[in-house]
DNA sequence: AACAGCCACTAGAGCGCGCTAGTAGAGCGC
DNA sequence: GCGCTCTACTAGCGCGCTCTAGTGGCTGTT
């Protein structure tokens, strides 16, 4: 049985204590603070001294903490992201975060939810550590719950509409992207347009009303064809199911997100429909999948890096001037034309 | 192009400094050392204080600060886990990696990799962190690298073989899953196999001697066939045009993992080529997407939950007693037989 | 009455860093 | 000699927390 007892009573370990400044300025025969400057970057050191603390720190293997610094610093320079690693979008958006965070000096915290991770325990974590703003992708919580995160932490909400919640929030004009996409079918010949519902994805309201809305403006409201989904491709592919039982094929389909029309790419292309010849087939977010050559989908493309740049930089300008009234960034959605649409079948 | 909604000025933004122990002590009458006693659950406190306490935690909106928890405490409660956002058996790990670490009292700390976040500077992000120890899930840097980080910190490599670089590595037996789904397809009448290499991919090149050993115990020697490849989807899809120009499709093609399955399986549909009944496919992974319905893809099972949980334990049993040997934790694999495989074309 | 034992609670020293205010010394003009 | 500025550095407090070593009061035992 092990006691460990008192701060002196290192852990039974070869592997040394981690050294900290004291030890590398200790090393140098200087002050912390000097060492300190060298790792901030600040002037007040001359150029021999600065090399003499960078090498002492790469021999003894010091390394800047980081929690201390946050503790330190009254800015802890810290974005936490919400993420959900099944997402393919959410894996382009994420890419695009780090590399403005950086830009801006940012740090940048990960937490993924989870079977038993839900929005308040992603939320509660990232507050933990220290982050000064948050940006949750795609979140599912009321707004009640938003708001109330958002009245003591400056957030960004990505890829969902949030009125009012003193939030901000950035998502792409999801009518006009929708809007586009029926035109562009309607444009090919196509009447009988199906859309295959995100659930309670984010974004999904709006991106179904768009569709009710644009298919009567073409005076298609009796096509009009709402299939239950979500944004998973399990739900393409139930859904390309009920379309095979179906008495008559839809000419094109309008999927909630990629995934889901990638599911339902698959169970038509296994059933022996062929797309685009047979049918149509239209995603939404451009995520990396849809550019792959032989998927080639034709989706409602997101812009992910403006996104995350607009995004980033909404929750740092806030972090600036607190008193900045919430805001709403839309972003236009543009169609990709590329290779699963095509007039319909003679 | 970008729009700017205005806004509800709900904000009242009297943000003020985030409260900490010393607030909600001063609220109670006790002593902070008190209040630390009751936010760590720890015996010490009187039922009604605990309960005064938290109530009046709950009025301020204070949160423990982890920041300053992590630099007080010695240690940290902190796993560092490097991902690839990208890679779908990764997001299963994730999942499972957070449910087993909270299980054992430890808190995760996810860093992605990305176009411009290599390892090293996704480690040192962890590190910086006070992560205790790390699991690196499919890295793929050199085994010098690791075995650097691995002499500082404990170090988990998960889904990699790495020989003698004094870290520990979870994966799976390569080649016992290789060998059954080479068996698997021999005993379905299958001669002309084609595996899609993994390139640098973590596994890989067990994943490749596999294949060719196990076709040779087929007497299959003249059929050994490997095509260029990596983890990706796009991969995939470059293979199968490869075949698709061929002068003859083989029966059967064994994918480096489930991603370059899927993106092959495009390919082949899109050419009007039938999985299962022209071409058995096998992928390697078993991640989510492989289970979808009508993908329902014949693959290799790794285990995500137990090889998260084997890292997990692992990494924490070396931070209870790192003078532990490192060791090489090997989980069979297992052929999972779906709809993609079938007796070759007669 | 004396003392141990226990419970509820407190004082105060850090954890590793950032940062403000300050100093020592060199150079310079007069 | 004096004051002045500029560079290169240092002292030391405080960030919000944990944790050890207490204190004081109450009960029960002899």
């Amino acid at each position: 049985m092990l006691e460990q007892t008192g701060s002196s009573a290192t852990r039974v370990s070869t592997r040394t204590k981690r050294p900290t400044m004291a030890d590398v300025a200790a090393q140098v025969g200087v002050s912390r603070a000097l060492v300190s400057l060298v790792f901030r970057n600040e002037p007040g050191a001359s150029k021999e001294t600065r090399d003499r603390v960078l090498r002492a720190a790469d021999e003894l293997g010091y390394r800047p903490d980081n929690a201390a610094r946050l503790l330190a610093r009254n800015r802890s320079m810290v974005l936490g992201v919400m993420i959900n690693v099944r997402n393919a979008f959410h894996a382009d958006l994420v890419e695009a975060i780090y590399v403005e965070a950086e830009r801006l000096g940012y740090e940048v915290l990960l937490s993924a939810l989870g079977p038993a991770r839900n929005e308040r325990k992603v939320v509660e974590a990232l507050l933990g550590h220290r982050c000064e703003a948050l940006i949750l992708l795609g979140p599912n919580a009321e707004a009640e719950y938003l708001a109330e995160v958002g009245e003591h932490t400056p957030t960004v909400v990505v890829g969902r509409r949030v009125s009012g919640a003193g939030v901000d929030s950035v998502h792409t004009a999801e009518n006009k992207g929708i809007r586009q996409a029926v035109d562009h079918l309607v444009g090919l010949g196509h009447r009988a347009i199906v859309h295959i519902d995100g659930g309670n994805g984010p974004g999904s309201a709006e991106r179904r009303r768009a569709y009710r809305a644009a298919m009567r403006e073409h005076g298609l409201e009796k096509e009009i064809r709402v299939l239950p989904g979500d944004h998973t491709e399990e739900s393409g592919v139930k859904a390309g199911e009920t379309l095979r039982h179906d008495h008559q094929l839809p000419t094109a389909v309008l999927a909630g997100n990629d995934r889901c029309a990638m599911g339902l790419m698959h169970a038509l292309s296994r059933a022996g429909v062929n797309v685009p010849k047979d049918i149509s087939v239209v995603g939404y977010d451009d995520s990396h999948i849809a550019h792959l050559s032989h998927i080639d989908l034709t989706t409602v493309r997101q812009d992910a890096e403006q996104m995350a740049q607009l995004a980033v930089r909404s929750a740092v300008e806030r972090l600036d001037d607190n008193r900045l009234p919430s805001r709403e960034l839309i972003l236009d959605a543009r169609l990709v034309v590329r290779g699963t649409t095509a007039p319909p079948p003679a």
